[in-house]
Formats: C-alpha cells, structure tokens, sequence
DNA sequence: TCATTATTTTGGTATTTAGCGAAATAACAA
DNA sequence: TTGTTATTTCGCTAAATACCAAAATAATGA
C-alpha cells in the first residue's frame, strides 16, 4: 500500500491514471500522447504495477493497460482515515499509512 | 495540488500525519517518536507546510504542529474523481491530476 | 526463417531526496 | 547580558529517481 502513495508522487504517473481513467490504452497509443519516450514510460508503468494501480493484458505485441479501480478505492479509504474522529483504536496500523 | 502527492509519498511523512490526526503535537514531541533527528524532520515538516498539509502555531520557543484538515479533504475529492465515471467534462484539470 | 511492430531492458548521466552533525536562530528567564 | 531550551539552516554524503538512446525480447505474418 505505501508504494501507491510513491506511484502517485509523479506528474506523468497521475497523467497516466488520468487517460486510463476514460478509457483502457496500449503502451504506445500513450507514449504517443506524453512527452517522453517509450523505454521512460515502460519504467513508471512498473511503478504503476508494483502499486497495483493497473492492471495489463496482452493482445498479439500488444499490451492494453487499465485502471485499477479497487486499488483507487482502497486508498480512499485510507485517505478517510486520516480525516475522521480521532480514536486511536480506528486508526490503521503505522505501517499501513 | 501536485505538492500533496509528493508529501504523502513519504513513509516518515505519512507517520508524521498519523500522528497529527490523534492530536497536534510539538516538533520535538514528534521527534522524540521518531528515529530521525530533529534537523531531518525539520526538512519533513517544510515539504508537509509546502503542500500545505500541516500549519503551525507558535508559543514561546515551542512550535506546534497541527493537521490541516480541509487539505485532505481537497486529495479525497480528486481521488473520487479517479474513480467515479468516465465522462471528459466531468474530469479535473490534467494539471491538477 | 526473416522482417516488422510493440514493448521492455540495459547502461549511462543528471537531478532529487533523505539523512546526519554542527552551527545558527529564536524566545525567554535569570 | 548570559545561559537554556526549541527549532531550523547549512554543508555534506549516499541512495533513489527520471530520463534518454541503443540493444534486447516477444509475437506475428510473409
């Protein structure tokens, strides 16, 4: 869980989640629409993963990357918590936030 | 906006907040519960004010640390709005994702 | 098999970050 | 003013990160 946090630091990264959020997208079809190459992308695209924040299948040579949605959630969840009452026993663990 | 997402990236920083949400708390209390020096979370709570995660109220020589509160709230609703639906018109500005 | 297309891995550099100890600053009391 | 306590700034090193170009891998069709 605390690597989502550390997928979510990057302006790219965010501008990945942003596009996969209207719709799933190839390796290239999003390289095609941000200022860096290719080889740079395959990287954040493994912090993405190692995150699971997306999810990817393969079609041919091919590979279709997706937003995941229930990751998304559960750091909403964990956003809540930083938010609510004050009751220690709520809290999550340290090394869950 | 971006600020939060690098500030929450931190492991030191992330338990820095967790604290604040049970109560607000001195640089030198929160030091004393952490393994890090007070110059180093010096660093930590100036990337925290940056985005404008904490603020800060001083008496005396002591300064006092507190959650800001409404910040959070601001990272919830643009994390709902990684999830909800797809519609173009509907999504944040790319520069705020 | 050979060529083509899509993607990832490798090797390299430059920038950023986290961490420390020591010095500096700030507020206040004696 | 001098000393004490609380916190920050400075100077530094080590580790992590982002980025690129080139090479490697993977899948498929001719």
């Amino acid at each position: 869980m605390a690597d989502v946090f550390h997928a979510l630091s990057s302006p790219v990264r965010r501008q990945i989640l942003k596009m996969l959020k209207a719709r799933d997208m190839t390796a290239g079809e999003i390289a095609d629409r941000l200022s860096v190459t290719k080889s740079t992308l395959s990287g954040h695209f493994n912090v993405l993963k190692a995150a699971d924040l997306v999810v990817t299948s393969r079609d041919g040579t091919t590979i279709t990357y997706s937003l995941n949605t229930s990751v998304v959630e559960d750091v909403l969840t964990l956003m809540v918590g930083l938010l609510g009452n004050s009751d220690e026993k709520d809290m999550p663990d340290a090394d869950k936030i």
